[in-house]
DNA sequence: CCTTAATCGAGACGGTACGTCATGTCTTGGG
DNA sequence: CCCAAGACATGACGTACCGTCTCGATTAAGG
């Protein structure tokens, strides 16, 4: 017998993977340019010169549509290893400046939606977060096994540190996360976790 | 000569400072309802039993009329001093996650916005950052000077690492602020602050 | 006590009554140019220059706007009297297949809704079917007031016949209901309703 | 040899005849109980099980394939001869008030689409109107040569009056074609057609 | 007291976008 | 080449808000 437990049939034209490659980047571009509040459906569809129907036939709502869009986005996930925590730190830092202005304008743009959508929310956690969380957590065990980072630490929270920080200085502070704010970050950082406290600092 | 240099005489009748509050208040619990996304003029009027004209000629924008709903928010403002890092911090702590849902909503719902309004991200730190930041540096800035935690830092970042945190759980993680994850932070924080390294720690 | 019943007190802003012309012209001028199977909602406001929602405000349905539109339009009420059936029947003939290019293509553009909307067909009973049908009345009760036209008649059916002629000429037939075909029609009628049989007529 | 000059050689798969029957009848189902205007290709295929494609590979618009699900449709070509016109006539007024409301129905609906589409107008003629006409110019005919009707009416008119007064009362008037409003302007027709006036009639 | 002028609630206004639906065409895989 | 299924661009649907603009009625302040 040939039943095997096949899925499903798939009937009728199946969706063209083109569209979908031509709207969520219209999606993109737009998001880019007039961020989330802006962004209307109509829009895309026009940019993508796509019908709406094809749009709603894939993606239920806007938030949705953005969801995917900036879940094509990719950060660099390579994770250094210069040997020293403030090496590592210091190129996460080069990383996470170097200018990439539309993927930050598109981020920014998400931020507005972040707040009301879970599926945006845990797009933006895996594309973002979640990548930069784990080089950082990556360095800071390492940089424990050496010796270099005191033990007796919750890494969870070390590391949320810097992204927080960045992220607050984006969002709340409207300022620019650049090269001289993260090497000044990472410096404090370096300094509260590895400096050895010297003899007779504690007044006496 | 009564000549001085007043702006502008006003002739007719004067704005109502009733619909004010009733206006503010309306939008002050929609915000909490529904958020700034869904938030709509025509909602506003409505439930504060007023016309769209009365709300356009006080603010000229849902972003200004969200701030200025915001902008009536406070947090509490005294600072803590127990006499240790660990007090104080525990105190902030208390005080931070201690629940008002409404509040806690609306700020939520504000979040949405700061992303594009520049007004709306002024009020929100005037309202709720910095009041936090400046109760926050206060008792660092004691610890520091009780010698409890190290001269060498930049308070700036260091105070900035609370709320940074904070906000990042609530935002970008979805999880709640509670009492449980902010002693966490506050005990590493207090942990990598002020804990002499033992003599021979690095040592194999 | 000034307690009359008052019917209602109107608030807020008035409709605008220029607009109900602007609308009801533009929706004239449309389904004379496609007919109501292509007349669109749409196509009206922007021909009227206005939103859909001022349409939908007056209006709830594209066939109670073509009916408001429709009973714009009159047929002249004037009844001729000649002095014989002859004469007014061919009055009534001359005035019917008078072209007006215009009404007519309405008409025909209105057959379409009138078997679906009983709104339209009391508009169009009003607007053309008994006035018309008044003044055939009229003349063919002078005509029997004067014996011109034998009494044991039932004068409905016969009053009908001369509309129903044109009806279904125009839309089964698909034909011009000019003014040859007018003419031959009312010589018919005047022949069996007026002319005396002669004599010996009967075979036999 | 077999080369006969036959019009095209028709290659692949033929289409399939039982199709055809499934979507006229599907068609029939809906038009009865929509009506024309909200009579769908989508619904016709849905509730034939059948393709859109499949019905557009038969007739290239709505009004096509409702023509040819009307002309489905046959009134009975039956002529009665009872030896009287009112005889005669009183058969014809009993056959076309037979109640059979499926088929009255799609005709009332099909009238909606009669005024745009020629086709449609010409099949209403062949299927309906003709059939009915030439049973009443036969009979007419019959009572001419007889003696019963005077020789010198021009019978197209004549004959047109029936169906003419028929048409008009189901979509103008709204109202039902029924047993008594046909007998009644049968007895009309024959007072007129064939009551020799009394002598002395017109006289005071 | 009586203008004058801007307020008030209500809601119409021209727009824009929404999300849905039907059009007629095209594209799958399977006869 | 047909067939069912269903995607496709197009375009209209009827609704909801936008921010502005009337309406008649109200409310101070200045003459």
């Amino acid at each position: 017998m040939t039943c095997e437990p096949e899925a499903v049939v798939p009937r009728g034209r199946p969706l063209d993977s083109n569209l979908d490659e031509e709207i969520l980047s219209a999606t993109h571009d737009l998001l880019a340019e007039v961020g989330y509040e802006r962004l209307t459906m109509e829009a895309v569809a026009a940019r993508a010169g796509v019908g709406k129907g094809a749009i709603y036939r894939r993606w239920s709502s806007r938030a949705q549509l953005v969801a995917a869009a900036v879940g094509r986005l990719r950060v660099r996930k390579d994770v250094p290893d210069t040997g020293t925590l403030r090496g590592d730190l210091g190129q996460i830092a080069a990383a996470w400046s170097e200018p990439n202005s539309k993927r930050d304008r598109v981020l920014v743009g998400l931020i507005a939606a972040i707040a009301y959508d879970e599926d945006l929310r845990r797009i933006h956690r895996e594309t973002f977060s979640d990548p930069r969380n784990s080089a950082v957590a990556t360095v800071l065990a390492r940089a424990v096994g050496r010796g270099e980072v005191r033990a007796d630490l919750d890494l969870e929270v070390v590391t949320r540190t810097l992204p927080a920080l960045v992220f607050y200085r984006l969002v709340v502070e409207g300022r620019p996360a650049d090269r001289a704010f993260l090497d000044h970050v990472v410096d404090q950082m370096v300094l509260v976790l590895t400096h050895p406290r010297p003899v007779g600092d504690r007044a006496g």
